[in-house]
DNA sequence: TGTACATCAGTGAACGCGCGTTCACTGATGTAC
DNA sequence: TGTACATCAGTGAACGCGCGTTCACTGATGTAC
């Protein structure tokens, strides 16, 4: 059990944390946030031990509002939910554009993205069965979208915002119009000589 | 005009850039890039000046085959000529997965960055007036895409390889589809109670 | 073709800075009586 | 309720490492004759 001063500083400093990482990414310094919640350096590692530990825990929260996020959308009727749940998710994306840097895999709290992935998978399930979306559609392709989320925000929100909007609409009228046969694939020899290695 | 032993190891020095930053990102270190072309560090730095010039030229030769490889796509017919385009782009960004890495916004070439721009509007009307293509879709739209494929590449290539290849077909079935009105959109009311700010 | 010299290339070692992290110490909190 | 003490919290200063970058010097190349 933490002391009184030590837990209400846990929180500041958490608080600062998640601030400073989303919008700066989480290279910013432990310095930076020491300095934001107004407490020194020291005590942030007092309580955290790790910058790494730090990052996971924030990223644990996120994770945890993005389980959320899908819980929400899982309430709405099967021709929107998946929609809703892509929606939801990409204002929390570009709300924490900071977080979109680096790859945070390695960090990810695993039992949150198996978690994530479950609600996924079900949303998905629910939109195939009555929702008009594409039965070839699979958990991979929406994560695939989110991801394609992240990287658009990632890139180009702060000159083009919204255009993740936009994206989200139309790959998810490509999930209900399905794809059709690639009639005219490029051969691995194709690729070759048009990407040099 | 440089010595001939300098303009031999200029080119070795860039070779090894652009293999170390393809694989390690731009992050990598100018120490590990010299090691990589068994030359000195210092030497790299004769012929580079600074990281950041390196990594712009390197760069540079990078979004030079970006239009290289929109030329090829624009010899396609309007059918099939877009389709050919992101399929190409994708595989480029495929093979230089460091590159994704960070955001070289900043030092990505001014004139190439434009001059891919040029095609891509060029290829984008073409696939209007004679491929099928929602006549909504904008350049913007085409370039969310590559920023979506990077995104997908750079989070997921090694764990799931192709699936960028799966989303470029949908989000083009989709620009082919076009998106229905948004019957039930989310209230900025909603979003800021969903997403915490 | 051979030689002498000026020029610029290559380089090992060191510098400086940022940043994650730790130390040694002072101060606040909670508990036992 | 008041006091004494043990425990753990907070902290300024310093440490160490990685990395971009520079220095001072030796060595190779090209050119003039």
């Amino acid at each position: 059990m933490l002391r009184r001063d030590a837990q209400a500083n846990r929180v500041r400093l958490l608080d600062a944390a998640e601030r400073v990482f989303a919008e700066h990414g989480t290279d910013a310094s432990m310095e930076e946030i020491a300095r934001t919640a107004d407490i020194a350096p020291a005590t942030l590692y007092r309580r955290f031990g790790t910058k790494q530990a730090l990052v996971r825990e924030v990223l644990a929260t996120f994770f945890g509002r993005l389980v959320d996020l899908a819980d929400q959308a899982l309430a709405e009727p099967p021709d929107r939910c998946l929609d809703r749940c892509v929606e939801l998710v990409g204002y929390e994306l570009a709300a924490r554009r900071g977080f979109m840097h680096g790859m945070w895999g390695e960090l990810a709290p695993r039992e949150l993205v198996a978690e994530l992935e479950h609600r996924i998978a079900r949303l998905l399930a629910r939109a195939q069965a009555g929702g008009g979306i594409d039965p070839h559609v699979t958990v991979g392709d929406i994560a695939a979208l989110v991801w394609a989320l992240r990287g658009i925000i990632q890139t180009s929100e702060h000159v083009a915002p919204g255009a993740w909007r936009r994206h989200a609409a139309y790959a998810l009228a490509g999930f209900r119009a399905g794809t059709p046969q690639d009639t005219n694939p490029l051969t691995p020899e194709q690729v070759a000589r048009s990407v040099a290695s």
